[in-house]
DNA sequence: ACTAGTTAATTCGTATACGCACTACAAATT
DNA sequence: AATTTGTAGTGCGTATACGAATTAACTAGT
């Protein structure tokens, strides 16, 4: 600490405007955002939204059923907030909620026919987005992309701060 | 559908775990949430929070102050968001509000010195996290993820659906 | 000068985001 | 068997996300 890197990426100025990995940060956050509001939008007429949409995928391939830790860890949500929203979800009659059979802590979360059905229309009312989303980069950029998306998680979740 | 297409980018199959593009868009969530919660932990000691903090960076940097307009375009985040922000953060000292003196509808928010102190620490205290950030890519693929990100948000926004 | 259209903020309502504390149950240790 | 440790889910509190409707004030077109 204070230990005067001969590195010259970041400045010792207080800048954020000149700081690119701040700036890269700040569009990370604009990228996620413009896409999550046209997911959104999407979404809207069918009584769900883009972070149900999420949940609704990984139910709708996991035909056992899944339970809500499983889910929050798929999904990156929050545990509290998967319960919160399979409440809205379950008034919105998209899953269907049980005890687990061998695990009397857990529940076994399953995705109903009409969570199936709103999934399939889903996926068609978003093709275009996912063309537009998939169209901003070539398919080699598309797997750096990928790539580096993923050691970001990386390095942020094994920081110590 | 089953039309077992020669792996082209979207198979005409509802197959989330086997759509790129979906992998990449969930990808760009996790990341930017990972980066969320650290930001969160290295803000949380100082009564701010990640949000907070990027307002602040704008409010540090706009010595005439700025009306709640130009922190939202700033910003990307919601006109209405800003305002409940701006009140939590006036309540912790951070920032300071007043009638524009132009324009009658507006406000003129300033950060004060309490402010100004709290974000050069967080500046300083996020430093770790910012290198971490960069050392997840090269600096040319640093510019890559730029471009490609923008070109991301550009084509959301630009997207009728 | 006046109406019409636009813009800055606010209020309201619903849905995440997530820390913290707590219950219930499970698995491991002694 | 009793105790400790770990895990699944809930309740509570605070903060962001954002559509929709509202108020007040600026701006344009006639």
């Amino acid at each position: 600490m204070g230990q005067p890197s001969t590195k010259s990426k970041t400045s010792a100025s207080i800048a954020p405007t000149n700081d690119d990995a701040y700036q890269l940060m700040l569009l990370l956050r604009t990228a996620y955002f413009s896409l999550r509001r046209k997911c959104n939008t999407v979404c809207q007429q069918s009584d769900c939204n883009g972070d149900q949409f999420v949940v609704l995928g990984i139910l709708f391939e996991q035909t056992e059923g899944s339970t809500q830790q499983f889910l929050s860890d798929e999904s990156g949500y929050d545990p509290v907030t998967i319960g919160t929203m399979l409440k809205t979800m379950h008034r919105n009659g998209l899953v269907e909620r049980e005890p687990h059979p061998s695990d009397g802590r857990a529940k076994l979360v399953r995705i109903t026919s009409t969570g199936k059905q709103t999934f399939r229309k889903l996926w068609r009312d978003s093709q275009a987005l996912r063309d537009a989303f998939a169209s901003s980069m070539s398919s080699n950029q598309q797997k750096t992309v990928t790539k580096i998306l993923a050691s970001i998680a990386d390095a942020m979740d094994g920081l110590e701060v």
